[in-house]
DNA sequence: CCCATCAGAGCATGCGTTAG
DNA sequence: CTAACGCATGCTCTGATGGG
């Protein structure tokens, strides 16, 4: 780990407003309707739709030098608009150097243990008191604890270790992500901005100490117009495999008018244009 | 076989209850 | 009244396990 002073932290890092802020979009955002509220959560489809999660472990491996270092992770997806118009889509992953005990950075990009913590990330931020949403700067940060997360990962069975915990999260606020629209740059930044953490010092120090980060503004740009959508996010954690989750997501912010009669349906083609990257590489290939 | 994940011990702190 | 204790919480570390 590295040691920064708190004081170069704070000329360097964005600090999320000091006092709460009275907003009626947070308010919203941070409503459900469900018999057990803490089975559901929100999802943003433009946020969402980035492919990010999609390497696994093996993949990064034989992505890495022998030195352990990794360049840009390129891939191409589509991405239907309103009027049914496929765009061509892309998107840069640069990989997030961490120090490991020899002192040199190996390169992690996101993987599904990431995205499992994205979304409990995102629950936490609809507690209140825990989450900060400035509408004017449109920001929203989140404030948790390393055990709220474990907490919150125990009781939905896919328990992690503190460590395991710290390094994801380490891997979201350092990797980079560059998303491209047709060609034209239109988000660079990583998944957790601004992240400010709370070593075992500073927490012996003060054991209220809560680690602070900032969505990405896809998340904020959602909580202000209220483009979210409600899921079972219970389920979706349940979910073991990558494909079975983009699959779900799918349904959530495509199946608008559920109920019992009506009917969703969408062809495997769709899914190998839509899904590319989580398809042909962690299934189609052998 | 390797590596991610898991299980559990250990250590520090705070808070509320109870025995002396 | 207060020291002692149980209990909950927060975090780290190490060795075991099992799936790809």
């Amino acid at each position: 780990m590295t040691v920064i002073k708190k004081k170069s932290v704070k000329k360097a890092v964005k600090k999320p407003p000091s006092k709460a802020i009275k907003s009626l979009q947070y308010d919203l955002f941070s409503q459900f309707l469900a018999k057990d509220e803490s089975e559901v959560s929100n999802t943003v489809e433009y946020w969402e739709r980035i492919p990010k999660y999609f390497l696994s472990a093996q993949e990064q491996n034989k992505l890495r030098t022998a030195e352990g270092l990794a360049q840009l992770y390129s891939y191409e997806y589509k991405v239907k608009d309103k009027h049914g118009n496929i765009l061509p889509y892309s998107i840069d992953i640069q990989p997030a150097l961490i120090k490991q005990s020899d002192g040199k950075g190996k390169a992690f990009f996101p993987t599904k243990a990431e995205e499992i913590i994205e979304e409990v990330l995102k629950k936490i931020f609809t507690e209140q008191n825990l989450g900060v949403h400035d509408p004017r700067k449109v920001e929203s940060w989140v404030k948790f604890s390393y055990s709220m997360i474990r907490r919150e990962l125990k009781n939905k069975g896919c328990e992690r270790k503190y460590s395991q915990i710290k390094h994801s999260l380490e891997v979201m606020s350092k990797c980079v992500l560059t998303v491209y629209e047709d060609g034209k740059e239109i988000y660079i930044g990583s998944i957790l901005q601004d992240y400010c953490s709370v070593d075992r010092a500073e927490y012996l120090a003060d054991t209220e100490a809560l680690h602070v980060a900032r969505f990405p503004i896809f998340i904020s740009h959602a909580v202000n117009t209220l483009q979210a959508r409600q899921f079972n996010y219970a389920r979706f954690l349940g979910c073991e495999e990558q494909l079975t989750r983009w699959i779900y997501k799918r349904l959530i912010n495509r199946f608008v008018n559920a109920n019992y009669m009506n009917t969703y349906h969408f062809l495997y083609s769709d899914m190998i244009l839509y899904s590319k990257g989580i398809l042909t590489i962690s299934m189609l290939k052998p």
